[in-house]
DNA sequence: CCAATTGACATACGCAGCGTATGAACTTAC
DNA sequence: GTAAGTTCATACGCTGCGTATGTCAATTGG
């Protein structure tokens, strides 16, 4: 077996390297996550990261992307399987806040990133959870479910935070079980704020 | 001039070191503010950081419970002079997203704060802003205002959190002026929706 | 098929920054 | 007035990041 082409052997290393990251970045947090500890268990050095990633920085963005990634895909996987567009927007809202309950993601999308990176606006702008959401909200204006007046990325954005939070307060209560009950009563009451009045039941 | 009493020395210390640590921690942020600098600047030294907040997180920890106590103030002062309660609430709730926009809030209290101390719920439980907006909701709920089956807590969380983001996106928008209007606009939607039926205008 | 060049990393070095251990001065208590 | 405790400064070692440099393999051009 001689040795494979470049640019699978590229692919591969960025591949571990992304994938011990992530994997030190959600347990013990950017800060604490030591590049020499997490690149030699990837076998590997520092020197690789510097070269493809720029940095500890640009490695954090490339992480977060992936994670960005692959949430956008399991929202739409929920959006698309619900009866009605109304629900279905509730029903990403409600997926949206239960990934925000993983560890990993907490940590590093919703805790380390903003603190590292700056405001998440620049990072997910394009093809993110929010972009999604944003576009949902679009369409259920258009069909007339909620009211004319609401901007749809404003509107994405503050729906965004409800969820943020809510998942939050949800991961760190002692009675995660009950939290997310009430929560979940709040948050339907809020969005119906959102109906046209010929909406609301 | 001979010397004060210690107690009054100690405080002043005390009172200089949150202050330089403060103005470091909101402009440069918590990862890059240097405690040999900013103690330097008091006229101090790393010990008396260690010996009075027993490290730069205690320091943070401080700095942050300063700020909010300054904050619940103000938004106590907001509600204050408002001529019925629901309109009180609503203009404490923009009020507190004025506040988010405010680089030193932001940066302190909203991004670092979270990514090195954990999750704010358990730092801001008892006499913060957060307990104050809960009070104000359970308030609203027995008076009639908004509907029965919303637990405060979590409703307070929610709004929370809208504030928050909405205040982040307006914050970092290119035209803080229009977002800052088309999420006033959204907001008001979404507390409509806390309200109970026969107080939807 | 063989240089020449580029790319993909590893290695080595320097430096900043944190935490702790130690020490000195000053205060308070008795 | 002395002993004890407090308040800070100083000194030390360690970790961890970033960069500069080196090395080897792979690709390219003729």
């Amino acid at each position: 077996m001689a040795h494979r082409p470049r640019s699978e052997m590229i692919a591969e290393t960025k591949c571990k390297l992304l994938e011990s990251a992530r994997r030190a970045f959600g347990t013990v947090g950017y800060a604490d996550a030591s590049m020499d500890d997490f690149t030699a268990e990837a076998g590997l050095t520092r020197g690789a990261i510097y070269h493809h990633f720029g940095g500890k920085k640009g490695l954090l963005e490339a992480v977060i992307m992936q994670i960005d990634a692959e949430m956008t895909e399991r929202l739409h996987e929920v959006s698309k399987r619900a009866s009605n567009p109304w629900d279905g927007f509730v029903d990403e809202c409600l997926a949206y806040v239960e990934m925000a309950l993983e560890p990993e993601i907490q940590r590093i999308v919703h805790r380390d990133g903003p603190a590292v990176l700056g405001d998440p606006l620049g990072w997910s702008n394009q093809e993110g959870c929010l972009a999604a959401m944003m576009k949902h909200v679009r369409t259920l204006k258009q069909q007339g479910y909620i009211r004319q007046e609401l901007d749809p990325e404003a509107t994405a954005r503050l729906i965004n935070g409800v969820s943020l939070h809510g998942a939050q307060w949800i991961a760190n209560s002692h009675d995660p079980k009950q939290a997310s009950d009430r929560i979940v009563i709040a948050f339907r009451a809020l969005l119906e704020g959102l109906l046209t009045t010929s909406n609301v039941n």
